[in-house]
DNA sequence: CTGAAAGCGCTTACAG
DNA sequence: CTGAAAGCGCTTACAG
């Protein structure tokens, strides 16, 4: 009834505790005889070992973290995907951590480092600008990080990590639009304190700037990365003195909220305007009308995420010779039935 | 640098290692003067205690592991909101399992109890039925378990729950349309081993005898839960002889598919077929045109079914003497747009 | 109120 | 190839 001990095995398989352990963790070193014996005593006992104690031995506990801003964005929900298939493979529990404010901050870190409870942390979200210094110094020698689907702010340049090229991306997206003839592009976009959109931010402005096209005061509005939120921005982008004639929604998300919005003001999409979302969900292509949108390999980028981390972790926390440089991604713009040419053409 | 253990901080403070332990544990054990030392030492080093000591010593891990069929499901990521609210204030971490196809094994809770790395298990997928036997024999009385969201299957109605009366909302949602005029009623519903949308299809079913309507063969049709799956199983229902004049999902994930596989096919909603959805997520609202469902406390249920775990796990392996009632929670009928009586009316 | 000591279940040099 | 032993960092009866 009580859980069984190695102690236990080892009394039936007449060997000695660190025997059974061996026969478990390193088998080449134990003859072929004793396996046998050992293995049927395990099997006979019904033995698993008890893995909180490994864990404290070991100091390691086979959990990672992931922290993000969402679990609900259905974008991150394919990522995870990723994570666990590389998690399941490699013996990994994941812990989530959903960050209310789309920031984390070094602060909150530290306090995993040193709580050990995680293995390492996957950071799928921005974290705060502030105070990184101290993460570096301390705790990044001893927890291992790695970045996925953005380029973050400078201060995580350090970190490995693993993306699309938002920048090129939201360039070439903005480009689709204005090559429809658009010159009055709107961006609905994170807020100012997430930096999870803030290369496409950049790269739009970019798009914009090359082809010479003006952006006014108001046209970069905060959709805070939620149907509701992009609701609201849209709605004042439809009240404004410029009305754009094409939104740019740096996430499907976003989108969604956009072509409500603009749905229930009475127009049409894509006659009186046209839409662009990012990520390609599961929802773009029912939407009414069906979303253009940028797709990113999502499921992909999350297992490379996961086992870069792998490797960060099995190469301890000891040299930081550990190759630094981002792994890009590629994405493709995905054209459906949101954008059309804008009426004034 | 090299993080400190609790000897290093009872030795700043003068004291036995027991006593620091103490002043973290139970204070009040502690005479106010030495407290105040030890507390001294502790900020003066920065001690953390380390976890997997902890876990270890006392065989308690503090993460509780939730199951279900996917956490991009908009109505779980409320749930999982509630649940990690709750685990939040009672110091929780939580562990995601998604089940690949909707249900979980006997065997692999089992693998879960035997492994101790969780304290308790919060189930909002439904489990296989097979095997569940064991599992009470053996697992239950020494793994906590709450279900949330639907009653399951018997086997496992051991189990204190949190959910509402899926039956009755089903039947509600069946009768409005219903009382719209509507004969030819239609179920989408989740697949046959899934038990987490039988309640409803329960529901559904008993209106339809209630009304004396006839559900024709082939009028009940899995989606799978997803859009995709939705999609298809439309589409099989607007090829169906006796088409139906309205279809009801058991989720709003599969409502969205429905919407549109309907408007694909030339069709309008609701002026020729209507649509209930069942959820109440984020998207029902901004749907074109805007879903009725049935709305359920999502948050509520996932904090209700964390506290009624986190009591599983106090009150300790040992008396069985826990209430099983179910917890019922309310529901209630909204009606947006995607809703009118049929044509032929 | 406090300390010395046992022990939680493993893993891993260290001898042999 | 195998065993005896130390030790990971805590917690908790048990004495005092």
């Amino acid at each position: 009834m009580t859980t069984v001990s190695i102690k236990e095995v080892a009394e039936l398989a007449g060997v000695s505790i660190a025997t059974v352990s061996r026969c478990m963790n390193s088998p080449d070193k134990v003859s072929e005889k004793t396996r046998i014996k050992v293995q049927h005593a395990i099997l006979e006992t019904g033995y698993t070992p008890n893995t909180l104690a490994q864990s404290f031995r070991r100091g390691r506990t086979n959990i990672v973290m992931v922290v993000l801003p969402s679990i609900g964005d259905p974008f991150f929900t394919l990522v995870m995907r990723g994570i666990r298939n590389a998690a399941d493979a490699r013996g990994f529990s994941i812990i989530i951590n959903e960050t209310q404010f789309n920031t984390i901050t070094a602060d909150e870190i530290a306090a995993m480092v040193v709580s050990r409870q995680t293995d390492g942390i996957i950071l799928l979200a921005s974290m705060s600008p502030f105070g990184t210094e101290v993460l570096s110094e301390q705790s990044h020698r001893t927890l291992p990080i790695v970045v996925g689907c953005e380029t973050v702010a400078p201060e995580l340049s350090k970190f490995p990590s693993v993306h699309i090229d938002n920048v090129a991306a939201a360039k070439e997206a903005t480009g689709y639009l204005i090559s429809q003839g658009h010159e009055r592009i709107a961006l609905v976009c994170g807020s100012a304190t997430s930096l999870l959109t803030k290369d496409r931010e950049f790269g739009f402005r970019a798009a914009m700037r090359e082809a010479q096209l003006k952006i006014e005061l108001g046209w970069v509005v905060n959709g805070d990365l939620s149907v509701e939120g992009a609701i609201r921005a849209t709605r004042s982008l439809l009240n404004h003195r410029h009305r754009p004639s094409a939104i740019f929604c740096t996430t499907d998300e976003m989108a969604i909220g956009c072509l409500h919005a603009i749905k229930s003001a009475g127009l049409s999409v894509p006659t009186d305007i046209s839409v662009m979302g990012f990520d390609d969900t599961r929802y773009a292509a029912v939407m009414d009308p069906p979303l253009s949108t940028i797709s990113q390999p999502a499921v992909e980028i999350g297992e490379r995420v996961m086992y870069r981390l792998c490797r960060e972790i099995d190469q301890g926390r000891g040299a930081g010779n550990s190759e630094k440089k981002p792994e890009l991604v590629p994405h493709r713009l995905i054209i459906r039935e949101s954008i059309a040419p804008p009426a004034d053409l």
